[in-house]
DNA sequence: ATAATAAGCGGACCGTAGTCCGTTTAGATG
DNA sequence: CATCTAAACGGACTACGGTCCGCTTATTAT
């Protein structure tokens, strides 16, 4: 396994402050990276790229690659982590049902619902991304979405395990089960976010 | 992928039965297969057998276990096969709370409380299982888990969609999650079914 | 401008799962 | 027993993710 520490700083971060700023050839071979990898992810899809093939499409050499993203699932955040962000603004600062200001319950099936829409649109990403660092739940947004419905529930006054249940409520909006639903059994999103609700409600009535 | 009808039929059928039957040294080779990659399960773990080293170990060619088990994850599905068989005997046709005799949604609390028991027990060997075959949701395995749940949330009169609510419980029940809360967070198997009860009840609670 | 330093770089190298195909052999047939 | 054929075999080969380490270069201090 990679060393997370690593992992250069992000780029958009004010450039003199922190850790010691990225150098230009790192800077310029991250965007021809990130460039090339939409690229080939835009003609083959995300199974298709390939850390050989990036390198190779992008010029620069394997190690680089590696470098800058530690591994195939780094890369996918990375590709991801625009979206990701935007996302949990969204649940966490925007306005409501999804964001503060409407009721812990409003805000859950909302969060689903909007969860669901994200991996109708990034799947394939996702599940890249996913696929390879040791234990999906303890990646960072993992662990956001865990605490956000915690702490919905908590406000909706949720009885013996806040906690359990917040994980149990995340587990199923795994996106290989989502995409699997879609892709294999043909089932609409809409049918999905219902069934979302249905959980949520039966799950939180009456304390 | 491999083909799965390339799989040769399983062994204890009756020898003359169906299609042809197996050959002596491919027979003799599966046992010695397996008793090899129960030696180095028992010594390195799951994770620590690979297929060569599997295969070396036992004195065969890499083919030959190919051939055999087509993947790493038919391997240790075969390794499995015994004791999930006897699961699936057990809530299909055992005695009750599990089996059929009581109510729904007595066999619904036990269903999770065994399969949680299942996972503590054999979990290394169901992640790598999982690990590799596409789709972990159409395993022959996970269907029946799903329809089993699904016929239980019928019978005690579950309203708006009961597959798709049998599938959400059952991602409740993933092997990588249960394992991830009880080795990284320290949580209790008896903790991790109270939370199941507790899921089923609301969720079958009134209609 | 020059030297010193650390970051960045490239691609050979490794371990692993899975495939391919020429060779061997079990078991059926006469 | 001799022959024949399909199944089984073995191990070289590929593709892939990931690591390593000696070389190069941007940046900073003098």
């Amino acid at each position: 396994m990679s060393d997370v520490s690593s992992i250069p700083p992000r780029p958009g971060l004010p450039a003199g402050a922190g850790a010691a700023a990225e150098r230009r050839d790192a800077a310029r071979n991250r965007e021809r990276l990130l460039a090339a990898a939409r690229e080939l992810i835009a003609d083959c899809g995300a199974e298709g790229l390939t850390m050989d093939r990036l390198a190779e499409h992008a010029g620069v050499g394997k190690g680089t690659v590696f470098r800058r993203f530690g591994s195939r699932a780094g890369l996918m955040l990375t590709l991801l982590s625009e979206s990701e962000a935007d996302f949990q603004a969204r649940f966490m600062f925007g306005p409501p049902p999804l964001g503060p200001g409407a009721p812990g319950m409003e805000r859950l099936i909302s969060f689903g619902a909007e969860r669901i829409s994200y991996v109708m649109e990034f799947g394939d990403l996702v599940l890249a991304a996913e696929h390879a660092s040791r234990g999906r739940f303890e990646a960072p947004a993992a662990v956001l979405w865990h605490r956000h419905i915690e702490i919905l529930l908590r406000e909706e006054g949720f009885g013996p395990d806040p906690w359990l249940m917040a994980g149990s409520l995340a587990a199923t909006l795994d996106p290989e089960r989502l995409l699997s639903l879609v892709k294999v059994h043909g089932v609409s999103p809409e049918r999905l976010t219902a069934s979302w609700r249905d959980l949520v409600t039966r799950v939180v009535r009456g304390a």
